[in-house]
DNA sequence: CGCATTTGTTAAAACATCTAACAAATTAGG
DNA sequence: CCTAATTTGTTAGATGTTTTAACAAATGCG
């Protein structure tokens, strides 16, 4: 039941019912291409005659292909197959971080083309731009030289105004209210730029990507575990943008007010007991205060280098880990609490350990869930190796061609 | 830019283009009563022959209703203005409560009727839906003998499952897997009844509300202290509610993991701090412990009593009032964060106190919020005496009428 | 080969919005 | 009082949908 809004509404126009028709086509012609025009029109319920005005529409707009013909074992014509159509164009992802910025470039229904490349991340907003604008064009002359571009995608480690394109917060960046709109622009002319926060951003590629098991999930919780803690939520879905487009920032809901300090100036945040940097700090602290020697420049030691560590049974770095995996749990349950998604899914240098952590983070949400059933909650991890945030920024090109009209 | 979900998606029909925009054109009838057919085509944007047939229609369903004609001091024809038809059915708002069970009777637009009649509240499923039955049907011979009754909303101080009609948990009621909805269709027969948790049905009284001011907030959060700690949100117009209707328990979020034991079972939960009975025991074990005699039963004691002790210069009812307060704005910050809502409602008892609180209110909200405008967000006071969660039962039955038509 | 069966298209019916014209009702102003 | 101007609300027809029904095309089976 969602309450019409009186002062932003959209009428029905004579094109309203085929606009909608036409994205549900599209979106079943993607979940499960390839598929023939009678298949459609089963999975749709709808006649055959209303699904050829539709598909032959999304033919001309270069949305959709015929491809071959299919080969059933049993009598009648033989279904002409029907997939996305790819070759329309090409979208940029960018993924801007503390210290380097990755680039993918992607076809027009989000799939990585050639290798992702990086190049160091210049603080700079304006020589940022300028060394990204090289880089983009050595990396599209090598892998699509001469492709139309549609868009570009930018994930940033905080807080983005959606809409005018300007980043308000990013401290891991140095930005504060850096407007990035604009230089992007004139850098690379009149193509399609958003940019977008990396827990949003990386909640959008979860949502998008067409899973092997068919499941389609749209009510979903992103938790990126880093330097940070970005949460992006998707409900019913769509992004939860909130008024300021600042919604979502659990990292920032407290497991104890008389907590550690975190970066945002507050004490006992999510983010200031499971970051990075906080595991690492509890395991050198706890080190130090045994007065054991330090064999690597703890500024050089990573997140990763202490999973290794925990693998070959250093109590010390496992007791770390546990420690973060009972926190990660505990604010997992506030969320759970909160939001009641379909699914959690947890990206991060930490997901490594997953083997290790996760029967500490289950009895952590177990302990704080209010119900057995939101203890019982779905986890997917996401691995570094799928890029999640190149892929929700190439999401934030290529997934309003597939997005539900505004309506009513 | 939402998802379509390809399990569960709505083809537009023949009819649907007039559905949504009968419903737009039923929701600014709503908005802007009394209005003419000519002036609801300037608000739509469209002209006024479309206009002629979505009203004959919603003349037709008796939704709507003709008035006197207008008299404005220009050139011209007058116009007949629409108004809604409240004449046309009846809804029972039912609050069920710990102590005592509230029953309103109100037009199908949600407006009350009569006076508001309560009863002791049987603890016994059985007992309880008996005496409800012999007190709506007194109430209703008395108020609207004869009327036809459109259907029942219920308000119950707990998790629902909104589809089933079974109360999961209700802790102040001592319900745990109660189906109720059996039980009421016995005794009331074939007519709509809605089950639904109470922080959920306050958020919907607001949303559904017509503000004076015009103002139509459709991302809202509302929070509700009292005996718990109630939170509904509502995004988009659209009340949150999760995979198992039970989103928005902010009250369960922690302050502190290591705080106060929950009536939940876990420690430091946000109701632990602000819920009335944290107020008081904080109010009396501070007295306690300064051994001074107590005037009064303790166990008769109440949140209005303590209000009133602050204002008459009790200092440590003062500082049990404003450690609250702090503690409130402390957990407001959290939703603030994760939710960005447009407005926040608080109702309870405590808001009889709020011009003692708000400033300490405010500092706490500010000390954690993320961003200044976060921090400076609108705050509405709902008083008892409105009786959102009785509007918000009777929004369960009235709401739906004009909600947008599921769509894509 | 003929028949059953499936796919995809086409023609026409039914039903929306939308444009344009028109009737009805009222005021302004000589 | 009368006419022109103006606004409201309706109606007729144009246009663009979905939907039904019929049909052509393609294929396997006996």
């Amino acid at each position: 039941m969602r309450k019409i809004n009186p002062k932003d509404f959209k009428l029905a126009t004579r094109g309203t019912s085929r606009g909608i028709n036409k994205q549900i086509a599209l979106t079943l012609i993607r979940t499960h291409q390839p598929v023939s025009r009678a298949e459609l029109a089963r999975l749709m319920e709808t006649n055959r005659a209303n699904i050829t005005f539709l598909v032959n529409e999304l033919l001309e707009e270069k949305l959709v292909r015929e491809g071959a013909q299919g080969n059933q074992k049993i009598r009648g014509r033989k279904p002409t197959f029907l997939y996305l159509n790819s070759q329309k164009s090409i979208a940029v992802a960018v993924d801007v971080r503390a210290s380097r910025t990755f680039i993918m470039i992607t076809d027009s229904i989000g799939k990585q083309i050639g290798e992702i490349v990086n190049f160091p991340t210049a603080l700079e907003p304006d020589k940022f731009v300028q060394s990204l604008g090289h880089e983009v064009r050595k990396a599209l002359s090598e892998v699509a030289p001469g492709a139309i571009v549609d868009g570009m995608g930018f994930v940033i480690p905080g807080m983005v105004d959606h809409n005018s394109g300007v980043v308000l917060h990013a401290p891991a960046l140095k930005w504060k209210n850096v407007n990035l709109l604009e230089p992007l622009q004139q850098e690379f002319g009149a193509i399609d730029i958003h940019l977008e926060n990396s827990g949003k951003a990386c909640a959008l590629s979860q949502i998008w990507t067409t899973h092997s098991d068919g499941s389609a999930l749209n009510d979903i919780v992103f938790v990126s575990v880093s330097d940070g803690v970005g949460v992006g939520v998707v409900i019913n879905g769509e992004i939860m943008r909130g008024k300021h487009n600042t919604a979502g920032e659990f990292g920032h809901v407290p497991l104890s007010i008389d907590g550690p300090p975190c970066s945002c100036g507050a004490n006992g945040c999510w983010e200031a007991y499971i970051s990075n940097p906080a595991t690492l700090s509890r395991y050198f602290g706890r080190s130090m205060t045994n007065r054991q020697p330090q064999s690597v420049d703890i500024a050089d030691f990573t997140i990763e280098d202490l999973i290794i560590r925990a693998r070959s049974n250093d109590s010390k770095a496992l007791t770390a880990l546990h420690s973060t995996a009972r926190y990660l749990g505990l604010g997992l349950a506030s969320i759970i609490n909160a939001v009641d998604p379909s699914r959690i899914y947890i990206g991060g240098e930490l997901t490594e350990a997953w083997d290790i952590i996760e029967p500490h983070v289950r009895d952590a949400i177990k302990e704080r869930a209010l119900t057995g059933d939101l203890g019982r909650i779905s986890i997917g991890i996401v691995p570094a190796g799928e890029y999640p945030r190149l892929r929700g920024a190439a999401a934030l090109v290529t997934a309003p061609a597939f997005a539900a009209p505004k309506v009513a």
